[in-house]
DNA sequence: TAGATATGTTAGATTTACTTAACAAATAAA
DNA sequence: TTTATTTGTTAAGTAAATCTAACATATCTA
């Protein structure tokens, strides 16, 4: 089996520029690549020769660009990790929205397969739980978070109750 | 208050290996953090002389390679976020520890401070948490991640008697 | 359709971090 | 103490990613 190929950090982010700009204008062109990513068209220009020739995206000159399937493949995977951290920042640790998207910006680029794999599942089995099922765990980190004091079963109890 | 000044990933990586072979040698020598980062020396002496430009090192022709007050704050803050990304990776996300150790050696220069904080917290609020005051829910997670199912109240009942 | 405006490209410079090759200094051994 | 070895530095070059400036092509509009 062949080994997807992998490109850097920074051209990962074109991929996700050049999607998300296809999912909202239907097409991608290189100005708006440059103002979302907030780089000059030149460097767009040379960022897309770099993944024309390794097979991620196929730009004419003066034309729209567009993915290969390699290039969709690998930007779709990218951008489903930057999702699933954007949430686990925010659901789970609840960091504020726009640290949060920046974080997942940054992240998105150096966590490993596995790591990616099992947060998704970390977050999956949190976002599931039933609620009676759990303790209120994360309202309980929530707690402990913001006075450093851990809720006993029975202050917990009590603070469902006072909540409701 | 004057703001801490920042570096880049990279020098930061450096300040890192400074600091740990000051702990495990008593002192840093160029050839040694070479070796460690996998560098050629004269990759070394051009990190210093940008680090000690910006007052992070102190270093004197062919002597020892020093931390200033200001590289030793920084160094230590990245150490602390390596420990603990390295834990709640190991620990919580259950990541094999060779894969942890590069993701954190990766993460730990792109979250933010706030994202560390959370995260710092977060793992002390799961290891801290009593064992009769958890439905083992990390074990939970573990089994779920596993079989892709769920452990229900009953059914983590029984298991926890298995176990025993 | 012709000129004006917007968009895209190319060339050349800069920055960061790395390399190899050649040289210099310090340490260790004979 | 002289030589050999190890360690450190400097110089020069490569590669990625950025920029500005100058030029080329497309598109819009009068």
């Amino acid at each position: 089996m062949k080994k997807d190929k992998r490109c850097s950090p920074d051209m990962e982010d074109y991929l996700e520029a050049i999607i998300v700009l296809k999912r909202k204008d239907r097409v991608a062109r290189v100005r708006d690549i440059a103002r979302l990513m907030d780089v000059k068209p030149p460097s767009v220009a040379s960022a897309l020769h770099t993944l024309s020739r390794d097979g991620f995206v196929i730009h004419e000159p003066y034309g729209y660009v567009d993915l290969t399937p390699q290039g969709e493949k690998l930007a779709k995977m990218i951008q489903k990790r930057h999702e699933m951290l954007n949430k686990f920042l925010t659901q789970v640790l609840c960091i504020n929205p726009k640290i949060a998207a920046e974080d997942a910006c940054r992240m998105e680029h150096t966590i490993s397969q596995e790591t990616s794999k099992k947060l998704t599942k970390f977050l999956e089995f949190v976002q599931t739980t039933p609620t009676h099922d759990r303790p209120d765990w994360l309202k309980s980190f929530d707690h402990y978070f913001k006075t450093g004091k851990r809720l006993t079963c029975k202050a917990r109890v009590a603070k469902q109750k006072a909540d409701t």
